[in-house]
Order: C-alpha cells, then structure tokens, then sequence
RNA sequence: GUGGGUAUAGCGCAGUUGGUUAGCGCGCCAGAUUGUGGCUCUGGAGGCCAAGGGUUCGAAUCCCUUUAUCCACCCCA
C-alpha cells in the first residue's frame, strides 16, 4: 500500500516522461514565435475563486473538487482547471495595466476527483493559453492557428476542429426562454436530471448523452439561431477569417462546453472517435464576474498532455528519439578509474553525451551495458592506454577502431 | 456515485476436473581460455499466486469480503 501510488494519479518516467517533454518542448517553440509568455499559478487557490469563476452548477464544481480546509481554516481547491488561476494571476498583478493584450501560456497539473478511465484521471496535465484584452475573433484566430500549427509539428492528424458560438448574455437570454419554452413541451420525455437542469441552466440539457433527450435536443433550438447582431458578426468573422487562413472547421452546434464561463466562440479539437483533445473558447465576462471592476475580454483553451499521449499512439506517431550516449568509457583497473573519469568529466565539458561505468563490471559486461544503453562509440581505459596514451574508440555499429591520443578523445567527438 | 473485466517473478503471460519442490518468454546477473558488445549455448538470482477470511486431508485453482487496476455511464482535458 505504501508504495501504490493514490487513484487515478500517475509517475512520468521512461519513454510517457520523454514523450511529455518533447510535448512541451514543441508547445514551448510555438508560444515563443507567436510572443506568448509562460506563467505558472499555485497548485491550489481560494475555493471561491473556481465557485465564481468556473461557475456553481457545473459538475466541476459541485462534485469534482479536490476541496478541504488548511490549518487557518482557509477553504483551499486544488485548481480542477488552468483558466480561473491564470485569471485572477492576471488580475492581482495588474497585467492589464501594461499595454494589452497579455498573452500567457501554461503547463499545469489539474486535479478532479473523479473515476479515471482512459484518457482521465485525477490528476492530469495541460497546456493551456489565455489572451486577455482583446474582443476581435483576431485573437480566436491566433489560438487556433497556434493549435493547428502545434498539431502538424507533433504529427497528429486526426484531429479535426469543431467550432461553435453560444452569444453573450444578451443573446442567451432570449435563447433560453425559446430554449425553456422547447423543452418544457417534451417535458415528459426528458432523463429526471434534464427535467431539473433546464430550469437552471437550460443550455446543459444540449449536452446531455441520455439516448431518450438526444432525440429531443436533436430538434432543440440552438444558440446560434439566436445570435444577436454583434455576437452574429463576431463568428461570421471568425469564420472566413479561419476559410481564409485555410484551416479547415465544422460548425458543431452541439458544443456548449461544461464551464460556465464561456461567451461567443466555443471551439473543440475532436479526434476520430469524438473524443476531445482540447477544448477552449471565449469568456468574455469571466473577468467582471471574478472582480467586477474590470471588464475585460478574453479567450483561452487547455490541451490534454495525456490526450495528446494517446492521440500519438493511436495514430501511431512517433516523437524523436531520446539523444544516445555518444561515448562509453570503459575503465579497465583500479589505477585507471581517476584518469577515466577525467576524460568522461572532459567529453561532458564540451557538451558529448559520455557514460561510464559504476558497478565495477568486467570490460565485457562494461561492453554488453555499452551496447545495451545504445552508446554509440565505446573505449576501454586501463594500465596499458595511461602507459601509451592511446586507446581504441570503437564505433558501436561497424565495429571499426580509431586509435587516438588520450587528450584528443574529446575531439573526436565535437569536430575539432 | 452506478455497471462490467482483471489481479501469478521487473515486464508480458501459462497453470488442465482442487493433488507433491508454481512454470514459459523477455529482461537482469555470471560463464563459454585470461582486456571488447550484438548471435548462440550454459548456469544463476528473483514469486506470502493482491489482502483477509472460509470450505477441504489438501487451494494459485472453489466460496465470501476488502483493496487495487482497466473499461463504460455522467462530465471533461
């Protein structure tokens, strides 16, 4: 039991560790061309913050949250999402007092007490960005090309985007009274938690995957036929502007997305099976809500880690490989250990990839582990090399020997 | 919270209708003439058979409970 990791949690290690570091890695490239700046927020924060942020009848909140008191009897959250710490980040170091928009990208864990199953758990891992200040579909754009751009270089390539708009709370005013008045005439064949959601959040019942209310929902009224002029002209925009770029949507009026801070654009990355990779949109009330001296607009999405770890091995992508070791250094002798450790203290001065060995295993083994480890180059130190200063770097895969000086190993290896 | 599958060596798996010291592959360690890998051969280490209880002369195997894990629903990344 000691050693039994929690629930739905999980080690990096190995080759998942790699794959997550090459993740990030391209993610990080990206954000730089596209002047995106990194920060990190507290693991947890006020339970408020993601009461009022992420909104009280959503499921995060009301059963998710990793919620308990602290020793001052501060309700404490772990962050179930990135969105509402980067916010009140944003808005307690008065970001939008510099020249805007501000634009920040993340890696953070993010805690949900929930079944783990493929591709959830209770702990996990996202890349997230959020650009605050500006109101034009310009900045939706910027996320999604990003993401498409982040895709390609990964090499995923069945993800496809799925792009919806739920208005403002102008337009979803008059939504949800066409929306109430709807379902309340199939009333009778909606699920019990339908029934009872409709009355505070009608928008939720859109989503729901009770066979018996998708064949109703099918012939609900959507938010998009309710769009008011200026929420109407925003995803007109925001669609041929993506036609334009050439990236490639479906309109999905499906998507209503399970946070309730989400205005205008909702958008997905959906893989072959439905299931989404990554989700995001606009909220451009978020702020108001969370302090309502400010109002400010802004979009933002998270990626999966593990999603996109799955995603890759689904569709059978590989990552480059993790850098081999260039040189093993044999040591043959007690007497050779100091002047071997010395060349391999050297080899990694000039920034060669040098390995040696530890475990005072004969030249054989020393040479089984060199090939086992993928060492691309091997040479034995002992009495007889320190005595000549000359040894054989052997390559690994033709099995050709090089006889060099001692000091000119090192050069062998950084083109000297 | 609800439902289903699984649990035997580091990893992947066998283990017959209950019957002796629980096996196989991979991996790990060592050796095959003394200082050179891969292939092959030989040997070795490593298991409270998830945990607890029960049935039985006898349980990895049958029964009960618990735990873990995987998958699905809800929801989401």
């Amino acid at each position: 039991m000691i050693t039994q990791r929690p629930k739905g949690t999980q080690d990096w290690y190995g080759a998942n560790m790699h794959k997550r570091t090459i993740i990030e890695a391209i993610a990080r490239k990206l954000c730089k061309t596209y002047n995106i700046k990194e920060v990190i927020t507290p693991a947890f924060e006020h339970t408020i913050l993601f009461q009022r942020g992420v909104g009280e009848t959503t499921d995060v909140v009301q059963k998710e949250m990793y919620t308990f008191d602290d020793k001052g009897n501060r309700s404490i959250t772990l962050k179930p999402e990135g969105t509402a710490g980067a916010v009140r980040a944003y808005l307690e170091n008065s970001l939008y007092a510099e020249s805007q928009p501000t634009k920040l990208f993340y890696f953070t864990q993010a805690f949900r007490y929930e079944n783990p199953q493929s591709g959830r758990l209770r702990q996990h891992h996202q890349f997230g960005i959020e650009f605050f200040g500006s109101a034009s579909p310009l900045a939706e754009v910027e996320l999604i090309t990003l993401l498409t751009q982040f895709m390609k270089e990964l090499g995923l390539k069945g993800a496809k985007l799925h792009l919806n708009s739920i208005g403002c709370g102008n337009c979803r005013k008059t939504y949800n009274e066409a929306l109430l008045a709807f379902l309340k005439s199939h009333e009778d064949q909606l699920c019990p938690t339908c029934r009872e959601r409709m009355l505070k959040n009608p928008l939720r019942v859109i989503d729901c995957k009770v066979p018996s209310c998708k064949v109703i929902v099918k012939d609900a009224p959507r938010t998009i036929e309710y769009l008011d002029e200026e929420c109407s002209t925003h995803f007109e925009t925001l669609k041929s502007l993506l036609t334009e770029l050439g990236i490639p949507y479906e309109v999905d009026t499906g998507i209503v997305r399970g946070l309730d801070y989400y205005t205008k654009t909702v958008f997905e990355f959906v893989n072959a099976e439905g299931f989404t990779l990554c989700g995001g949109g606009r909220y451009d009330n978020l702020i108001h809500e969370i302090d309502e001296k400010q109002d400010i607009p802004a979009v933002g999405f998270g990626f999966g880690i593990e999603r996109i770890i799955n995603e890759l091995a689904a569709e059978g992508v590989e990552l480059e490989a993790e850098p081999s070791v260039e040189l093993y250094v044999g040591i043959l002798g007690q007497e050779a250990k100091a002047s071997a450790f010395k060349i391999v203290q050297k080899l990694r001065g000039a920034g060669v990839i040098a390995e040696t060995d530890y475990m005072d295993r004969s030249v054989k083994a020393q040479m089984k582990y060199a090939n086992r480890i993928g060492a691309k180059n091997t040479v034995i130190i002992g009495a007889d090399e320190l005595a000549n200063n000359k040894a054989n770097v052997k390559n690994m895969e033709t099995g050709e020997q090089v006889e060099v000086s001692l000091d000119k190993i090192t050069d062998l290896f950084t083109g000297c």
